[in-house]
RNA sequence: GGGGUCUUAGCUCAGCUGGGAGAGCAUCUGCCUUACAAGCAGAGGGUCACAGGUUCGAGCCCUGUAGGCCCCACCA
């Protein structure tokens, strides 16, 4: 036997009182020990040693109220605890149970079925890279609400998971990790280091899938996939080929990003400006005279924040309009230190207001410029190697890295006096999202796909509404890609990644795009080939997922059955890399859309409002918040508070907040239970339904429908928060509260019977409405209260029932609830203490609401804190003195025992009168504008004439007493 | 330079197609009320950035202004 020692801190602030469970008072403890919550101050100072030295031993104790958990558990750890349910909902333990059980029973698996009609979401793959971060719980919880929700609405629902290979991402890393171990990738070789690029994703890529399972997240994983694994490589192999033979992917030399550091071209998208602090060199170039000899006295003077690619300059750019330089278009300059002839050009390129009006040009170093060479011919002379350093183009500066060239030569400058001045200069400079580093534009072989033709279909599917993207803002952003498309290189100098299936023969040099390595040249009938060395931008086997996943290019069952997808859920900030790119290849390649609705939402940025960043080091992990909080409240925390698309702050307040409406589930849901034990709940109980049952039942039938549309059209969290309201508000705060004392008095079986049916269907209802959202809470639960179910992610999702539809009950309810406000309001605004129950006296002349208020007067007792409630209708036998409160076709009076004052009782009613005074004002102007009159909606008139002869009668009440207690 | 978006209570944000300003947190008051103090019952708090316009009626639609954030393009 266990005798158990409590202690309650609830109503003092500065000690702690102990009480054996009985209640015995044992002790008080001043300045208590532990960090404790009391309704007034959150936190409460005292000793952990001195608490426990006062249990017995072998007694337990029992912290009622504590708010630092880590306290809470030294204690626990000597405590024995009531063997009773839990009062808290604890999380722990019961996810990972729960979830194993979904897997073994295989509720995540989908077949092809068409006796059902099919649901799919295929997941924005994670990079094997990845840990997960807050932006990936965000996305998949959108993902798994809709799901599940229409899994339990009957659709055969498939998650389609898997991973992404994330070629430069994953090859940064690997050379990082094979650095730390003194490997250098080259010495590796290639076939060295994709065995271990192999290991490693063996090792990593797992770990972001069990980390989405922490979330609860319900992928169909025996379909999981990886965009490197022999289905996708056929895919893109595939793709490639076909789109090569139309003249869509082509071979050329163009001026491209190149990261000297990675040492591989990237696409635009990849490219991240910098705002960085540089300079303006100022230099002034020689004219040449006629004759040939190098002027002393003209020069041409232009501004250049790279002065180390004058190496490579082959002509010196003016506006055609530009009076000042037209006399010397045409005549050529000499390049100092190189010693080369180059010309001036005109260009409307160049800007005439912007410094001197004057540009060297570069084309092998600048995009631009490389526009500006091709336009007139001229030579792309190359000064750099691969790493950014000076090649044999360079003469003497050979070797030297870019910015050690740039000193040099500016120095060199200086020193013939061509140097005019430096000046300090802000401008962006493109870098490397994947390493930082500055970018060099160079002219490289790279692959590309022409994008003209492939995106007019991309196009048109927003514009006609065949895919439609949330928000519909995304569309603008959408197609100002689209209009400023640029061909996509999709050439990688790297190895991690899938190879491009293009060979050239070793004599001749042939191309040959093939799926497999050809056998003969067919142009020189050579059997040696070369496979280029080249691997693919990670997103062009991203922009198959949707099909490849399902098994393209094979004419699959799966895909016949589940393409196109429904909805596809991810981030605005890959609209460009992946969104576009599969639409457009959905269409060319399966000649149908991807998916149908582009679901878009926000970031998870900190409490401060910035970006969650590792430099930064204010990123929260999910994982731990799921540790502390559990899942089901991350979840709700990501989904709610925040409109769709819209950036989202994270707070531990409403992480926290969101556990304790779990707690609040846990213990309705508890009560209930509790009341149901050991009594069988028939059918027929239904057959005895009071007001309020039916009230709560048609309530609940509202919210099933506005949840079920407000989900439909993927408004996610004004769902749930209708949820929450309900079953917060309604359901606990109110139809909890008016059945107790039905469930408490067992005289009236029927009633008491009618009472726990309607509680326990209401309580089914909403945890289905909510399982998408919370759903481990709800499966627990679901499965302790009707034990013959098996889970609650198969049962049926909820749906408006006729039967539960009781329009007059809710209005009835509703009278009741508002007498209950104002009694409460009163008292404490006379500041009565609950434990004093009063006389209330209903006074209404409308026998209807009599007869609302007898009906519900069992409950309207207690809720009003009555002793006990009187009917009737009209004043006789009220104290003159009682309270009053006026509500529609009702006046309530309480008369209390003490005297009231009724000058303050005066003062109250006559602000009641102020305020519908007010209101009626307002609706008495509204219905007095004759524009109003005529050109207002007529529901809306009539809204109003009702409001008005609603505020009329109150007011009439409200006068009356005043009238009377002003005698 | 082009485009998007935001500005609503002390803080963070909702407010769907125009028809009496909301939530959470915070603050204040009361509460031992056998589901829940991770709770219950109440209260206070807003010129909806500013200026015009459309309308019977504007937080919402239009124009402009100021400030914040984001994306695209990148200026030698």
């Amino acid at each position: 036997m266990v005798p158990r020692l409590y202690a309650l801190c609830r109503f003092v602030c500065k000690g702690l009182f102990l009480y054996d469970r009985d209640g015995t008072f044992l002790s008080y403890k001043k300045d208590a020990p532990l960090w404790m919550r009391t309704s007034r101050s959150r936190k409460m100072v005292a000793d952990a040693t001195a608490l426990r030295r006062e249990c017995v031993p072998g007694h337990a104790l029992f912290i009622k109220y504590t708010r630092e958990p880590q306290h809470m558990n030294l204690l626990r750890k000597e405590m024995t605890m009531s063997k009773e349910l839990a009062k808290t909902y604890d999380p722990h333990g019961l996810e990972d149970r729960l979830y194993q059980k979904w897997l073994d029973k295989k509720y995540f698996h989908a077949e092809v079925d068409y006796s059902k009609k099919p649901f799919t979401i295929v997941i924005p793959p994670p990079n094997i890279t990845g840990q997960l971060h807050m932006g990936h719980a965000l996305d998949n919880t959108m993902q798994d609400i809709l799901i599940r929700f229409k899994r339990m609405q009957g659709y055969n629902a498939l998650w389609q998971p898997g991973t992404d290979h994330a070629s430069i991402a994953t090859e940064v890393k690997i050379i990082e990790t094979l650095k730390k171990q003194g490997i250098d990738k080259n010495d590796l070789g290639r076939e060295g280091f994709l065995e271990k690029a192999w290991e490693w994703k063996k090792e990593y890529g797992g770990r972001i899938i069990s980390q989405l399972k922490k979330l609860g997240s319900s992928c169909d994983w025996d379909r999981e996939r990886f965009t490197m694994d022999e289905g996708c490589n056929k895919a893109v192999t595939e793709v490639f080929c076909k789109m090569h033979e139309k003249g869509w992917i082509y071979k050329g030399s163009r001026i491209g990003n190149w990261c000297p550091v990675c040492k591989t071209s990237i696409s635009d998208a990849e490219v991240v400006y910098e705002e960085q602090a540089g300079h303006f060199w100022h230099i002034k170039y020689p004219l040449i005279n006629e004759d040939g000899t190098v002027s002393t006295t003209e020069f041409l003077e232009f501004a250049t924040t790279r002065p180390e690619t004058m190496l490579g300059d082959t002509a010196v750019a003016v506006n055609p309009d530009d009076e000042r330089y037209s006399h010397l278009v045409g005549r050529k300059l000499m390049l100092p230190i190189v010693n080369r002839e180059i010309p001036i050009v005109s260009d409307y390129y160049v800007d005439k207001e912007f410094g001197t009006g004057v540009v060297k040009i570069t084309p092998a170093h600048d995009p631009n410029d490389f526009e500006v060479g091709k336009r007139h011919g001229l030579p792309e002379i190359n000064i750099m190697n691969d790493d950014a350093t000076i090649n044999a183009n360079g003469g003497k500066f050979e070797g030297m890295d870019r910015y050690e060239a740039r000193a040099a030569i500016v120095k060199e400058l200086e020193e013939m006096g061509l140097l005019v001045g430096i000046e300090d200069y802000t401008h962006n400079v493109g870098t490397h999202d994947r390493c930082g580093t500055t970018i060099e534009p160079l002219i490289k072989q790279q692959w590309f796909v022409k994008m003209d033709e492939l995106i007019k279909p991309a196009v048109e599917a927003v514009k006609n509404g065949e895919i439609k993207l949330i928000p519909e803002r995304m569309e603008k952003t959408y197609f100002n890609w689209t209009d400023n498309i640029r061909d996509w290189c999709i050439s990688r100098q790297l190895w991690w990644g899938h190879r491009i299936p293009a060979y050239y023969c070793d004599e001749c040099h042939e191309v040959v795009v093939a799926k497999e390595k050809p056998d003969v040249c067919p142009k020189c009938g050579c059997t040696h080939f070369t496979q280029d060395p080249d691997t693919l931008d990670t997103w062009f086997s991203s922009a198959l997922w949707p099909f490849s996943t399902l098994g393209w290019p094979e004419q699959t069952e799966d895909l016949k059955y589940f393409y196109p997808t429904d909805v596809l859920v991810t981030g605005y900030d890959i609209i460009f890399f992946w969104v576009i790119r599969m639409i457009f290849s959905g269409y060319e390649q399966m000649g149908e859309k991807p998916f149908k609705t582009v679901l878009f939402h926000g970031l998870v940025r900190d409490a401060q409002g910035r970006k969650m960043s590792k430099s930064l080091g204010n990123g929260i992990d999910p994982l731990e918040i799921i540790e502390k909080y559990g899942a089901d409240a991350l979840r709700l925390t990501l989904i709610t508070g925040n409109a769709p698309g819209n950036d989202m702050r994270f707070y531990y307040e409403r992480v926290e907040a969101n556990r304790n409406f779990a707690n609040k589930v846990w213990n309705a849901s508890r009560f209930i239970m509790m009341n149901m034990e050991g009594k069988e709940i028939g059918e027929d109980a239904k057959n005895y339904l009071e007001p309020v049952d039916k009230w709560i039942l048609s309530k609940l039938n509202h919210v099933v429908k506005e949840v079920t549309d407000n989900m439909e059209s993927f408004e996610l969290g004004i769902a749930v928060q209708k949820v929450y309201d309900f079953i917060w508000d309604e359901f606990c705060d109110w139809y909890i509260e008016m059945v107790k004392p039905r469930l408490y008095n067992s005289d009236d079986k029927n009633s008491q019977q009618a009472a726990l049916w309607t509680l326990k269907n209401v309580l089914l209802n909403a945890l289905k409405l909510l399982h998408p959202y919370m759903p481990f809470i709800t499966e627990e639960i679901f499965c302790t209260l009707q034990s013959e179910e098996e889970s609650i992610m198969i049962s049926s999702w909820p749906v408006f029932k006729e039967e539960w539809n009781f329009e007059k009950e809710e209005k009835e309810i509703e009278i009741l609830k508002e007498a209950v406000r104002g009694i409460r309001n009163v008292r404490t605004g006379m500041n009565v203490a609950p434990s004093k129950k009063a006389q209330v006296f209903v006074v209404s002349d409308d026998s209807e609401i009599r007869n609302v208020f007898e009906e519900g007067k069992l409950f309207f007792v207690s809720l009003s804190y009555a002793s006990d409630v009187i009917v009737q209708a009209d004043k006789e036998g009220i104290a003159d003195d009682a309270v009053s409160v006026v509500i529609p076709n009702a006046t309530l009076y309480i008369p209390f025992a003490e005297l009231v004052d009724i000058a303050q009782e005066i003062e109250r009613l006559e602000k009641e009168e102020k305020r519908l005074q007010g209101e009626l004002a307002r609706v008495n102007g509204m219905l007095n504008n004759e524009r109003f009159m005529s050109k207002a909606p007529e529901a809306k008139v009539l809204e109003e004439r009702a409001k008005l002869e609603k505020y009329t009668q109150m007011m009439d009440q409200v006068k009356e007493r005043l009238a009377q207690l002003k005698k």
